[in-house]
DNA sequence: GCCGTTTTCGGCCCGACTGTTTTCAGTCG
C-alpha cells in the first residue's frame, strides 16, 4: 500500500466533499467532509499515528465516521462511500468546479446534459455552442464560463506570498491615497501570510463608496472587471491574480477587517461562538441577537473583546487552537521581523551565489543584523563548486579581515550535503572548525520514507550538525516535498539539539506552519535563514517570519532572535552537557 | 457527518453580485 500523509488524506477528503456537493448531497454532510479535511491538514500529529493509536477523533470534525473512512483510506486506499460517488459520478467532475464561474449545480448539469467530464470538454462544448443553450445558463453565462477557462489555463496555479504581498500593498497605498478613502489595507490570506494565495483581498474604509468602485475598476493593473457592486469590485490584473476590492463605512471599519482576513474556518467558529452569546458577527458589526443593537465594529480588537476574547494575529486565524487560546487569553507573542537579529543562510560567489562576501556583508548592516552566517555549499555537492579545504581557508582568511573592520559579524558556516547515507562532506577536524554547519538534503526525492528520514536522523547525530537546511527540500508549486517521518526528524532534533530551519526563500518557506507546530509541540529550536543566492535577497527575510508566525514560534525559540553570544551557545556544538 | 454550560436530536455563519429569471438560484468568499 502507498503511504498516506495528512495532506493526501486531506485532498481525498475534500475531492469525497466536491463529489458529494455535486451528487447533491445534504449541505452539511458534505461541509462536514471539507471541514475535516481543513483540520486534518493543520493537524500537528502524523495521521499515521493518530490511526495506529486509534485517536483520530481527537482531531475536531472528525467523529466515527470520518474516522473509520480515514481508517480505510489508509488500509485500501479508498472507502465504501468514495468507491459508491465515484461509480455515480466520474471523479474528474471535480476539477471543473475549480473552473471560476462552474460550481457544483453548474457541473452537475452540464454533465447531465452534455456529458461534460473536463476542463477540455467543457472548452468543446462552448465553441460548439451548446453550454448557451442549456436551460438557466444563456449566452453571458458561456462567455463567463470561457473566461474561467482562461483564468484557470494561465493562472491556475496560486501565487507566491512574496508575489501577492508586495501587488496588495501597492493596491491597498494606491487606494489609501484617493481623497475619498479613509483607510485601506490588505485583507485575506495575504494578511495572514499564507505561503500561497489564490486571489488578494484589499479592504477600504470610506464614506463615497463609488467613488472607491470606480477607482477599483480603473486601476492601472485591470485587465478585466469580473464583477462590480455598490461595495465589492473583483477584476483580474496583469500578474493574473484576481483582487477583490471591497469597501465598508469608517466605524465599520474593524468587522469588516475581521471578517475579510478570515479564515472562513475561523470565521464560522468566531460566529458560532458569537451566537452562543446571543451575539451576531457580521462584517458590519458585533450585534446583540435581541435588540439589534451595534456592540463593536470600529476596531478588531473591540470586535474580539466582545466575543470575551484577545485579537489572534492574522496568521494564527485558522481554527487551529488560537480560538481557544484567544478565549483563555494564553496567545502567544510571536516573533516579529524586529526581533530577527541575523540571518543564518546565504550563498556567495565562492559556489552559486551572485553577490560576495562584501557585497552581503553590505546587505546585514543595511538590515540592522549583527551576525550573518556565510553558508556555500559543502565539497559534496559538486555541480554547484563545493567547497575544498583550499577554498574555506581562503573564505576565512577574508571573513577575519572583514570582521575586523567592524559592522555585522560574519559567522564561518557552511550548507552540507547530506549523502545517500546520511553522512556529511568533511570530517571532524575540519566541522569542527566552523562557527555553525547547516546539513541539508539535495538529492533522494523520491525515495521512500525510511531512507529520507534514516539519512536525515542520521545527519543530526553528527555533533557538528548544527542546523538541518530546508528540511522537507518542497519547492511550492514545483516539487512535493521528499516524503519523511515528520514526527521522528521532530522528535530527533529535539533529542540531539539540533535546530530546523525555515529556508525563507519565497518558493520555499519550508519548514511550513503545519511542521513547525509539530516541531514545536517535540521541543525543536528553529533558525531562520533566506538561503539568499543574491544579496539583495536577504529581504525574503519577512516571508520566512510570516511563516513562523503561522506555525506559533516565539524568539525565545528562534536562534536568530538571539544576540551572537547566546545564539552561539544555544548551538548543539557548543552545549556543554 | 459532527456535536453538546440550553441539546444524544436538531441544529449547523453571513452577505454581495450576477444572470436568468419574473422572484430567485448559483457562485464566491
Amino acid at each position: 500500500m502507498p503511504e498516506y500523509d495528512n495532506p493526501a488524506i486531506a485532498a481525498i477528503l475534500d475531492t469525497t466533499a466536491d463529489l458529494l456537493e455535486i451528487a447533491g448531497a445534504d449541505r452539511f454532510r458534505f461541509l462536514s467532509y471539507h471541514k475535516a479535511a481543513h483540520a486534518v491538514r493543520a493537524w500537528p500529529e502524523d495521521i499515521n499515528t493518530l490511526a495506529t493509536e486509534e485517536r483520530l477523533t481527537d482531531i475536531p470534525g472528525v467523529g466515527k465516521k470520518l474516522a473509520a473512512n480515514i481508517a480505510s483510506i489508509l488500509a485500501r486506499g479508498s472507502f465504501a462511500e468514495f468507491d459508491e460517488l465515484t461509480a455515480e459520478l466520474p471523479p474528474t467532475l471535480v476539477a471543473l468546479m475549480q473552473v471560476p464561474g462552474v460550481g457544483p449545480k453548474k457541473a452537475r448539469t452540464l454533465y447531465d446534459r452534455l456529458g461534460v467530464t473536463s476542463v477540455d470538454d467543457l472548452e468543446a462544448a462552448l465553441a460548439e455552442g451548446k453550454v448557451a443553450a442549456l436551460q438557466g445558463f444563456g449566452d453571458r453565462t458561456a462567455a463567463n464560463i470561457a473566461a474561467g477557462i482562461i483564468s484557470y489555463r494561465t493562472f491556475g496555479a496560486r501565487a507566491l506570498l512574496a508575489d501577492a504581498l508586495p501587488l496588495a500593498e501597492k493596491v491597498a497605498a494606491y487606494l489609501r491615497a484617493l481623497p475619498s478613502a479613509v483607510s485601506a489595507e490588505p485583507a485575506g490570506s495575504v494578511r495572514r501570510g499564507k505561503e500561497t494565495v489564490g486571489d488578494i483581498d484589499v479592504l477600504v474604509a470610506s464614506l463615497d463608496p463609488s467613488a472607491i468602485m470606480e477607482a477599483a475598476r480603473t486601476l492601472p493593473i485591470v485587465t478585466r472587471v469580473i464583477a462590480s457592486g455598490e461595495t465589492k469590485t473583483s477584476v483580474e490584473t496583469t500578474a493574473g491574480l484576481q483582487v477583490d476590492v471591497r469597501v465598508v463605512a469608517p466605524d465599520e471599519w474593524g468587522a469588516a477587517l475581521q471578517y475579510f482576513t478570515g479564515s472562513a474556518e475561523h470565521n464560522v467558529r468566531v460566529r458560532e461562538i458569537a451566537k452562543g452569546l446571543g451575539l451576531k458577527v457580521t462584517e458590519y458589526g458585533v450585534f446583540r441577537i435581541d435588540t439589534g443593537e451595534r456592540c463593536a465594529s470600529d476596531t478588531e480588537e473591540a470586535v474580539y473583546a466582545a466575543l470575551g476574547m484577545q485579537t489572534p494575529p492574522p496568521e494564527l486565524r485558522e481554527n487551529a487552537g488560537e480560538i481557544e487560546s484567544a478565549t483563555a487569553g494564553t496567545l502567544p507573542k510571536l516573533i516579529t521581523l524586529a526581533d530577527i537579529r541575523g540571518d543564518l543562510h546565504c550563498h556567495t560567489t565562492a559556489t552559486d551565489g551572485k553577490s560576495t562576501l562584501e557585497a552581503n556583508k553590505a546587505k546585514a548592516a543595511e538590515l540592522g543584523y549583527e551576525y550573518l552566517a556565510i553558508t556555500d555549499h559543502a565539497w559534496g555537492l559538486r555541480m554547484v563548486g563545493g567547497l575544498d579545504l583550499d577554498d574555506l581557508e581562503r573564505q576565512w582568511a577574508r571573513i577575519d579581515e572583514l570582521n575586523a573592520e567592524g559592522g555585522p559579524v560574519l559567522l564561518k558556516s557552511i550548507e552540507l550535503n547530506i549523502d545517500e547515507k546520511g553522512e556529511v562532506d568533511y570530517p571532524d577536524e575540519v566541522l569542527a572548525r566552523f562557527d555553525i554547519c547547516i546539513a541539508s538534503l539535495h538529492s533522494g526525492w523520491g525515495q521512500p520514507r525510511e531512507v529520507g528520514t534514516s539519512r536525515l536522523l542520521r545527519a543530526m547525530e553528527n555533533r557538528f550538525v548544527d542546523i538541518i537546511g530546508h528540511p522537507t527540500g518542497r519547492i511550492l508549486r514545483r516539487r512535493e516535498p521528499i516524503d519523511l517521518d515528520m514526527e521522528a526528524v521532530c522528535a530527533k532534533a529535539a533529542e540531539t539539539g539540533t535546530a530546523l530551519e525555515i529556508d525563507a526563500y519565497p518558493d520555499r518557506l519550508d519548514l511550513s506552519d503545519v511542521h513547525l507546530r509539530m516541531a514545536l509541540r517535540h521541543g525543536a529550536r528553529i533558525s531562520m535563514g533566506c538561503d539568499a543566492h543574491e544579496a539583495s535577497q536577504m529581504h525574503f527575510m519577512r516571508y520566512g517570519v510570516s511563516t513562523a508566525r503561522r506555525g506559533w514560534v516565539t524568539p525565545e525559540v528562534t536562534l536568530n532572535a538571539h544576540p551572537l553570544p547566546e545564539m552561539l551557545a544555544l548551538l548543539k556544538r557548543n552545549r556543554t552537557a
